[in-house]
DNA sequence: CCGAATCCGAGGTGATACTG
DNA sequence: CAGTATCACCTCGGATTCGG
């Protein structure tokens, strides 16, 4: 974390855009982060992350399931148990991706009431 | 940059990632990041965003632009002049943004040839 | 318990044409 | 130049139901 926006030439700007696009297709859906924060507290089974997740329906649960662990940031175990076990766990990749998540958290943390006042004023300014 | 994933308390981990979304529901639209890109380089005039984002079409950047000016992201200024000039420039909050993108632009570069692997193992198993 | 398949409505997206 | 308006599409997400 040493090069600040400044310091980026211009030609990079657009790649480096590029590549944020990537990540933010990827994770970007509404129920992955929430998925993936579960996921990396340890092995968590579907029913669990069905209720953790609040809000998610069982197709979206499959779904976001399906493409995390395509994209390599899931790993998903079957015991072949009955009745059936499978249990989910965020591989290292993902971990490190939720690490770098919170830098957004912190921006977040840092700007939460400079943007509600923004959108206040903004909001303030058309009722006119 | 100091805590690892495995030190943040399972309560708070909820929280981040609510917060998480919050800035994700706010740049994680199409076009958000590259308008902050373009614009983060100094006062940019519609036209130029319009050959800038590549792709994008008026209706889309007129959107975009509204939403990132309600939430303080970026200034726009009206010049008074025949014809009528408006130029469009990312506040500090939304360079600091851009900043803690770039972790994410990191992570996704490190990872980008796992991904690609996953993605081709999947697949490569389900056409068996 | 875990997941697939189908149906269906809501909202996001783009092409085009028009205005101050 | 800098938008606004309208329409048509089309993907996403939810509810429900069925299978292993």
């Amino acid at each position: 974390m040493s090069r600040s926006t400044t310091d980026v030439p211009a030609q990079v700007a657009g790649a480096d855009a590029c590549t944020v696009r990537e990540v933010l297709d990827r994770v970007g859906g509404k129920w992955s982060i929430g998925v993936i924060v579960e996921a990396s507290r340890g092995p968590v089974r579907f029913t669990e992350l069905e209720r953790a997740v609040e809000g998610i329906s069982r197709r979206m649960l499959t779904l976001t399931l399906r493409n995390l662990e395509r994209d390599g940031l899931l790993t998903r175990t079957v015991h072949p148990t009955v009745p059936p076990k499978v249990e989910y766990v965020a591989t290292p990749m993902a971990r490190e991706l939720y690490d770098a998540l919170l830098t957004l958290t912190t921006w977040a943390d840092r700007h939460r009431g400079d943007i509600a006042a923004a959108r206040h004023r903004y909001d303030e300014a058309r009722a006119d």
